[in-house]
DNA sequence: CTGTTAGCGCTTTCAG
DNA sequence: CTGAAAGCGCTAACAG
């Protein structure tokens, strides 16, 4: 490895080596190990050249000429939230064997970011958060990589999409706990701001749904906005269930909102589930629990079933006209809920 | 925004504006918006044929003109780690404003990934973990962007060191506590691995050097490995201190160990700090706290100073020799130990 | 103030 | 089987 001045180029191995760039670069990038790549010895030359510079070819260059980055990149909005770094340890496992790199764009400027950007496949999950969204997709679409949007309102194009409404899950759960409470309740984070609303109906907004749906009444104040950070849920939570309207059966629209209900009600000395239900909407993963497995509703094997998509677009060069991936959510049940494994 | 075909190259705008290419890039990406850019009219007509065409430059072709990419990396090393996840959004938050975007590289192969790419400022976490670290560093120095390395063991050069270690603070801890127990013991996630053995010391051999250093026993049964994930800890934690050896006052190693053992005693009926004293080192996360803060020793804002560090980097052309930028743990007593805001 | 020109480092025909 | 040359899209000298 050279240790003097700036990196070594193509030219440099290719003049050491005593060869053309041309052929350097066939040795180096072209079916290298495969079949008809150049006679041994040169190979062997170039290589040593490469090894002895510290030879490591330059990105861009590539990316500008072939088009691909040999990276896939998720889009998720925020990096705070579990869910989006699940997704990508379920990526990085399969895209790694194939030589692709895993990265997690922090910000939330994803169409500014991917405009400009070349990469074998690129995942956006806030298409539904902004008018304009659906159409920027199309727009990158136009780009060389391959995209897969993670929406509910836009169609595939040339583009894949997994579209995954908690909506049905959560009538299905408000059904399930209704058969056995007089009352059910409702735990989001934020509380249903009309302003910044997103272009879809919240799990909020479901809720209200399904309570109006088996005819029970508005139910507005069955809708706990338990603020947003783990803390405030927790005291919210022990608030809740040491006070006048303490539910007996809850549905909490993330998992880690769950996790502070668990938590709080052992510490209030609620017993779960004889006096209190909790069901989740999404998992908690599980590496974050401590109490035992809260009972969610989710979709199988979701990290694992996004992740051969997206990284089945990055290996696809030219390709599919786009697919609509409809994900299903079922039932898991766990030990914060009285049933055993039946259907909804 | 067109609609149609290929993406819009800078050619296509200046053929549309009629003016050269030069001249569509002076405008675009020069100081368009501040002084000397060009005729008001030109200027106009250029904008509005970009506008027209949905042009947005290609960062690859940029890239490989400037070398620079209007981007920062973090390499973490993994992504299931909340410390880099704090480090990602304090980092974002200030390179947003300077029209940076903050990745974050989602597998362990930097160096390889580094190496082709160039990046404003690379961040490097995993220097310690590999005998080849630091000379893999120096190596990605050479490039063009800048570099900041998490180590304490290289020396800065063309990069700058952040140069933290956690070995002082845990023979505080241990003095701390020890000045008020007969035994104190130390919570880890993972057994010391002798193999696996990172290139530096530990934060369970400090414990282990601490203990001697106070005059005490071998010690080696005071460090207990619970496992790497929330639920293991937990239930370690249960059954530890449900147990015949039940201890009185407890180091952690990480926060989310300290976050479990408090559960687990709050639980078991234990009364913190009354009964058992935690401390944890390094900080627990405010929204994952549910039952109040936990004393720890942390550097004060960690991530506020790294974050400037890095985007400092990130904005400084051809720049400083590099600094070393040595962080001191302090004590921020919480609700698990007794004492108040004094020193150790 | 605008246009011409020369590359950045790499891959990829196309000849030899 | 190897070399010469074109060009990806963009920017930065230098002319005009």
């Amino acid at each position: 490895m050279n240790s003097t001045g700036r990196p070594a180029t193509l030219a440099d191995v290719a003049k050491r080596a005593g060869v053309s760039v041309a052929t350097a670069s066939f040795v180096l990038s072209g079916r290298g190990g495969a079949r008809s790549s150049g006679s041994p010895e040169t190979k062997a030359k170039v290589r040593g050249a490469a090894e002895e510079l510290g030879y490591v070819p330059n990105r861009n260059a590539r990316s500008l000429r072939t088009g691909r980055s040999g990276g896939i990149v998720l889009a998720l909005g925020t990096v705070e939230d579990p869910w989006g770094l699940s997704l990508a340890g379920a990526v990085r496992d399969r895209a790694l064997p194939e030589d692709l790199s895993t990265l997690i764009l922090g910000d939330e400027r994803w169409f500014e970011f991917l405009s400009g950007s070349a990469f074998d496949c690129s995942f956006v999950t806030s298409v539904d958060v902004t008018p304009e969204g659906p159409e920027q997709v199309r727009h990158l679409a136009r780009g060389q990589g391959g995209i897969v949007a993670f929406s509910e309102r836009i169609q595939p194009e040339r583009f894949d999409v997994i579209s995954s409404s908690a909506q049905p899950a959560v009538h299905a759960a408000y059904r399930r706990l209704r058969a056995r409470h007089d009352s059910v309740a409702f735990m989001t984070g934020r509380a249903i701001d009309p302003e910044r609303r997103p272009y879809y109906p919240s799990r909020a907004h479901a809720f209200l749904d399904a309570a109006s749906e088996a005819g029970d009444a508005p139910g507005d104040d069955l809708v706990h906005a338990s603020g947003t950070d783990r803390q405030q849920s927790f005291e919210y939570s022990q608030r809740w269930l040491e006070g006048p309207d303490r539910p007996t059966a809850v549905i909490c629209s993330t998992g880690y909102l769950a996790l502070a209900l668990q938590v709080a009600a052992m510490h209030a000395g609620i017993s779960v589930p004889d006096d209190l239900e909790i069901i989740s909407i999404g998992d908690v993963p599980s590496d974050a629990q401590m109490l035992g497995p809260i009972s969610y509703y989710g979709v199988q094997d979701v990290f694992a079933r996004m992740a051969d998509i997206i990284v089945g677009r990055a290996l696809d060069r030219e390709g599919s006209p786009g697919r609509l991936h409809r994900f299903d959510w079922e039932f898991f049940p766990g030990g914060t809920t009285v049933d055993g494994a039946d259907g909804a």
